[in-house]
DNA sequence: AGCTTCCGCGCAACCGATTGCACAAGCCAC
DNA sequence: GTGGCTTGTGCAATCGGTTGCGCGGAAGCT
């Protein structure tokens, strides 16, 4: 089998075959209306049977516009993340765009690598998911008006000392654990505490945080208890699980499905059951979330319409010539298992026969 | 604001500051060894004073060569394919690759049109991973020597007439599938039945399958049940798992984890425990397999490790001009707790009682 | 018939970077 | 002083389409 069988066909062979020039082929094929009928024919059918396929470098060199888009996100093997791209790439496709996705994994020159790519293959609209780079290194990269912060680092937006009011697309991250909480306060739950990684690893971490305080707050009085993770997570999950053990709240928030099924998992191996010891909130609804024994109580994040819009702001900015304007996307506290009704004011640790019997599996 | 506060920066402009030809620039930039230090100096200066990034596109024109690769795969929601997005993505990046990802959704035309992006913008390799679409239209629009496939279709292979024997890279299912039998039978399973898409959805369906049954035939004399869930796979698990408990097998093999996951879902559901009453076992290693409640005896893909031998392969063979060779990734069971030891050879339905003992978790 | 108008098409410039080739110095040797 | 060499640069062509502008011919009008 030899190398290339035959040279790529390009326009000028089209051209020649149709018996027309270049000109013309070109325009023939994009439906210029001053081009006749026969004309348009023939060339249609010249490309068809050479098998063109226009060169889309050539093209947008000198059209200034590539119908590319960039996508960096932290990792996509994460299931957020990879609903986020999923959206972003279909709608992406149908408006006839390419998607370069290139992922940041924490770390920052990585990130400033993805960014240049970016850059240098020009382009039409970035959407940055929750990168670790300040908006400030973004856009000294990335013009402004093609820019789509997507749950972005909010501690690094400020630290950038701009924070940008308009290209940013975020989640109601804050209703999702207001809900959560005052779901927890009535169904009885006081002593809660908080799992998630360590300040300054996200925003939606702040955020996350900085809600389930305030609202704890507000309905019950009591400070809200915290455990920390570090940046990297989940990772530790069973050591958090012996420090909740030792002293054990009657609820436990997590900072994302991830960590709290793992959690969940810890949990169990340190003999303390889900929900009769303790009750348990994650964030995001992944599927595995709505799969597991319990099935957690969590906060449906529609990720893959956050890829959507994330587009759509992209291209109407591009198109108008403007910043995008920010969007927040809501979302719904999903009720599991995870989070029965207290059974009583003050409780000793459940059994097996009361957990076994709100499961209604009791014989 | 105004739009465009300044006109990107082109080699020229570089030029123009350092007091040089273009030509001079370009090979500055390069480190062409003809260039004097001087110069050099100069012209970096004036790219970095301008913020010059090269446009790709213009580079890759000339160059013929794009260094862009093209990955389709089905969803990008999905996990397993996730990670093979995430080691492609990797392994590229550490190239220099930038990658354009496209989803086929299972869908035909969206194959086509992601096929037909891929050349338009010159991919110097495309890895096609389980898709729908014939390797001959494959072939049809894509060089074959700039081609991987990943986890091939491989009956969609077949009826293309001209299987490749080369540029296919998929992971050892079958060695997979068989030590998931040995290991059922080991513990003393004779009844198992295989849970998975319709024949004619994907290669790794057909040869999951055919491995199951020769090696449990080879084994116990018997032949394996099949139970089909159409090609859109685990959607329906609970009328799987209400067809399982009117005859229930003494053990049940499935696809992969995210089916497995759903029907030991819909079987909790059914009021069938697992593993009291039935094992399960999955495929794949998906995390929420490692974490659910009896956690799965799967086997674990190194799916990251596909995504990253996807880009050796192509970079090989393109850099070397022949069409990539064929690879075979293996894999590992996992025994975890799904499968345990069938007490007696005669049982009836596991009690809750004898399924806490052997949790262990027993007063 | 002569003039205008419209239609269909081609010439050539252009997008931005790369590179073969030639040319201009500078240096040494004869 | 001039030829031979090395070094450092620049001219101009090239990659593959796109597009402003102009031209020739046919049709329409008086």
């Amino acid at each position: 089998m030899r190398r290339s069988p035959e040279r790529r066909v390009v326009l000028a062979d089209v051209a020649r075959i149709a018996g027309t020039s270049e000109a013309t082929a070109s325009r023939a094929l994009k439906d210029d209306p001053r081009i006749g009928a026969a004309t348009r024919a023939s060339v249609r059918a010249a490309a068809v049977k050479l098998g063109y396929v226009p060169n889309a470098a050539a093209r947008s060199l000198r059209a200034r516009r590539t119908h590319i888009l960039g996508l960096l996100l932290d990792d996509l093997a994460d299931p957020v993340h990879g609903k986020v791209a999923a959206g972003f790439e279909e709608a992406a496709a149908a408006q006839g765009y390419a998607v370069f996705m290139m992922t940041g994994l924490h770390d920052l020159e990585r990130e400033q690598r993805a960014l240049t790519a970016f850059v240098e293959h020009r382009a039409d609209g970035v959407a940055v998911a929750s990168c670790v780079s300040d908006p400030a290194e973004v856009f000294a990269r990335v013009p402004a008006d093609r820019v789509v912060f997507v749950q972005p680092d909010y501690p690094a937006l400020a630290s950038g000392g701009d924070p940008p009011t308009r290209g940013v697309l975020r989640t109601d991250d804050t209703a999702g654990v207001v809900a959560t909480v005052q779901h927890l306060v009535e169904r009885g739950y006081r002593r809660i505490a908080y799992v998630g990684p360590g300040p300054g690893s996200g925003a939606s971490d702040t955020l996350r945080r900085a809600a389930a305080a305030a609202t704890l707050e507000h309905l019950v009085q009591r400070p809200i208890r915290y455990l920390d993770v570090g940046v990297d997570g989940w990772r530790d999950a069973s050591s958090v699980a012996r420090e909740l053990a030792d002293d054990p709240p009657e609820a436990v928030m997590c900072y994302d499905d991830k960590l709290a099924l793992a959690l969940l998992d810890a949990l169990r191996s340190t003999r303390v059951d889900v929900p009769g010891d303790m009750a348990l909130a994650g964030f995001d609804g992944i599927p595995a979330a709505h799969q597991s024994l319990p099935r957690l109580t969590t906060v449906d994040v529609p990720s893959v319409e956050v890829g959507r819009r994330a587009v759509e702001m992209l291209l109407a900015s591009v198109r108008a010539g403007v910043m995008p304007a920010s969007e927040v996307i809501s979302v719904r506290l999903v009720i599991g298992e995870s989070t029965p009704p207290i059974p009583s004011p003050v409780r000793s640790r459940g059994t097996r026969e009361t957990v076994a019997a709100r499961r209604g599996t009791a014989p």
